[in-house]
DNA sequence: CTGTTAGCGCGTTCAG
DNA sequence: CTGAACGCGCTAACAG
């Protein structure tokens, strides 16, 4: 292990020197920096990130945490496209980051929980997938704790952020492009959980467009699971003349469904996975940029941390117009 | 933030003897211990895990490298398992662990990441997934920058250990047992990728058992897609009596297949994950302890890490015996 | 422009 | 059994 001493010493000039070159901070003749620069490549010196860290004090790390599928515990694509924004976005700020999985945190109260990240330096939380039953989540961030940022759901005061796109608009407003290519006075909708803030908005949405075209709907929850949208739209789909899922996995099941009833009925979704071009299906849908959702969490969460108070944002959303018609059996 | 020396303040001792107390060293009176350990509640004292890192220089921290899913760039059960043991084994043994996922390495070169990881103070390495295209990954490894233990792949030598189950003797086995209460003399066996490590232990052990037992063999690639198993099956699995799964996914694809088929064929899958029963389906399964197989990764990298050689270990496995019965449609 | 000095928060001798 | 003193690798004033 080079430290910076060893540079200093192969160079011969002082450690702060180095230091200033490594940062690029102003205020060293171009001469000393090259000279500087061939010690640290002759050394192949990497500057230690938990000591710079430590020194120069800064607000600390932030820590992402991801809910886990409750029956799988996988990860799925939208959450996986959530993280991948959020680190890069971090290196790109210079921020230390660590995943975590709501998985580890079940053994521990939430005292512990706060202990431990407070043991592991964490200032900023970044958080995916809450509900309004993980209560733990809950009491770490009323705890004030730790600056916070939520993704997808309403928690917004002075130490806490949330980030998220429109639900309610974007949910209206698929359907209602939807709409334009199939006329319809019936809808089945298949929500998603009921403890998801999420649905609270899509629902809402859902509700101010049958509103206004005078349309009828039935809602089911299908709790996001392929499975259950396949027998709800088994079982509700024929009286109805369009089936709008509240995400794109549903959306599946309820294909498959309308192929084995050999009936058509337009279907919409919403996400827009990669997973719907798998299995060789197209249709309405909102394509999110999940990544960037991600990589706006902890760049607000690096404000918060400079001291400036929470706030609600909401990012633009982008529509896609596909329909289903080669389909995979 | 409450440091160390605020402590010892507030105890009347010396930041030492906190240290001592805190970390559980001898050469403590009972007094004291209780008056430090007053203090520390009284002043809700967290060490910071950090600084006491960079202070007792501990080999450092240790990074887990996971492979995404290729298609939908997700984390499966089965990694997410891995995950879950590793991240618990380190707290145990008090190691400090980051997970990393190869699609945020994409974009930089070999060398750019091994900086990036010592600028970390990363000094081990677990990687999950990993195959023979993984080119980055090998370099890495092969760098000899970092003590090294690879799941599921064959790579030992002094500074890399690989951990993984008998591959081998568990497909032999597993079909062995199926074969007990379904005697057939011809076999569609769906393997995996051609590019995995655990596909050419496992087809060694399909190759052994038709041997010994005088079964023809029909090998084809599903790479564990669901959608290409059922394809697969499809087309050959009419005049075969038995259809084997190098993976449970593959599997459902396969039954999925027969019951549309409308025949039946005994199936047997590989590793146990909770999506059968999610999807209602039993059958034949190496259930294996992935989240042990992290644990022990990281027991092991703790090995490498204070100077032991590398090694190969392959754990045990445990064979569940199910059927398929009550078939979800 | 360059070097000196004082910490960050903690672990670890080694005298007392 | 206790505590002063030093150092981990680095940053950040402050002198020179």
């Amino acid at each position: 292990m080079t430290s910076i001493r060893d540079v200093a010493k192969h160079a011969g000039v002082a450690i702060s020197t180095v230091s200033k070159v490594v940062n690029n901070y102003p205020g060293v003749s171009q001469e000393t920096k090259e000279k500087v620069n061939k010690a640290i490549e002759e050394l192949d010196f990497v500057p230690n990130a938990v000591a710079a860290a430590l020194s120069s004090k800064q607000a600390g790390r932030i820590a992402l945490i991801v809910s886990l599928n409750k029956v799988t515990k996988a990860i799925d694509e939208i959450n996986m496209q959530y993280i991948s924004g959020a680190i890069n976005q971090a290196q790109q700020l210079g921020l230390d980051v660590i995943t975590l999985f709501t998985s580890m945190l079940e053994d521990k109260s939430t005292d512990e929980i706060i202990r431990y990240l407070k043991a592991q330096n964490i200032a900023g939380l970044v958080i995916f997938g809450i509900s309004k039953t993980k209560k733990k989540l809950h009491g770490i961030i009323n705890s004030g704790a730790f600056k916070t940022v939520v993704v997808d759901a309403p928690f917004y005061n002075a130490h806490t952020s949330s980030v998220w796109i429109d639900n309610k608009q974007a949910q209206y407003d698929i359907v209602e492009k939807t709409l334009k290519y199939d006329k319809c006075d019936s809808i089945l909708y298949i929500a998603g959980e009921k403890q998801s803030y999420v649905m609270d908005e899509r629902l809402a949405g859902m509700e101010e467009l049958v509103k206004e075209h005078n349309i009828s709907m039935l809602v089911k929850y299908g709790d996001f699971s392929e499975l259950k949208a396949r027998e709800i739209t088994m079982k509700h789909a024929q009286k109805r003349g369009m089936v709008v899922c509240a995400s794109d996995l549903m959306a599946i099941g309820a294909m498959k469904a309308l192929i084995d009833m050999d009936i058509f009925r337009p279907v919409c979704g919403f996400d827009g996975i990669t997973l719907m071009g798998y299995v060789g299906m197209q249709m309405n849908t909102v394509k999110q940029n999940f990544a960037r959702i991600g990589s706006e969490a902890v760049t607000e969460c690096g404000r918060l941390l400079s001291g400036e108070t929470g706030r609600n944002i909401k990012l633009d959303y982008e529509l896609v117009r596909m329909r289903y018609e080669d389909i995979i059996r």
